[in-house]
DNA sequence: CTGAATCCAAAAGGATACTG
DNA sequence: CAGTATCCTTTTGGATTCAG
């Protein structure tokens, strides 16, 4: 049985193996910021203002994102002509493509968000810690 | 815009606030080795043949994303009355409710991975490091 | 068999200061 | 404006050992 019914044809069988292609990149587009990043780019953004939806996001972090998005082909990096310079950053076919699994995630995760900290309630009452 | 066309209903206007619900949430799931242990959980299965089918897995690792799971009610914790004593490990309804959105982020990474390593290549050549 | 505990190295991440 | 560089604290993760 593939890990998922809606008809993906993916070796999802070789998944678990330690050199299965998709474990390198899933580290790299399976954590938050990436995530997050490519929620706020539904069109050209320049710096500043993705720092500034992305609340509590460090100018570090959010330039260490940016880096590896742009080096694995998700987001492109455009340098305005103005003065003093401006940055406009904007997905790809590629990046575009990603939003829709990221999509189905986000939904699940904040349709499910009170019933997970009901279990890690009631989780953290039963074992001391 | 929400970030999925597919019809969520999710409040996807606030997922970028530091207080949003899905933060914390995220963070809990959106990882590596949690997506793939419940990869692995479509039936009730043993500690030791998680760890076996999730080839580069330390014991540590497994049991802490083991209990985190657990801890987020995404996975039961069952001890099997046997000497030396077993434990088996199966998925929620929640957890099981997961497996779509987490299969179609899989089933993206497989199907994009030559595409991705092709960008990363491509990039690293660019930029002389 | 299934962990918990410990030690230690590496990586991630915040704060701050500086630059083209 | 959009970073880079540096420092430093926290977190993560591997390896190993011990225990119910």
């Amino acid at each position: 049985m593939a890990i998922s019914e809606t008809g993906g044809d993916a070796g999802i069988d070789i998944v678990y193996r330690s050199d299965c292609p998709s474990r390198p990149i899933l580290d790299q587009i399976a954590d938050k910021w990436s995530m997050m990043v490519m929620a706020v780019l539904d069109k050209p953004t320049r710096f500043n203002e993705i720092k500034r939806r992305l609340e509590g996001v460090t100018q570090r972090v959010l330039t260490q994102t940016l880096r590896r998005l742009e080096r694995n082909g998700m987001v492109v990096r455009r340098v305005l002509p103005t003065s003093p310079v401006g940055v406009e950053y904007s997905l790809t076919p590629l990046g575009e493509s990603l939003r829709e699994p990221f999509g189905r995630l986000y939904d699940w995760t904040v349709n499910h968000a009170d019933e997970i900290r009901a279990h890690q309630m009631d989780y953290d009452q039963r074992v001391q810690s």
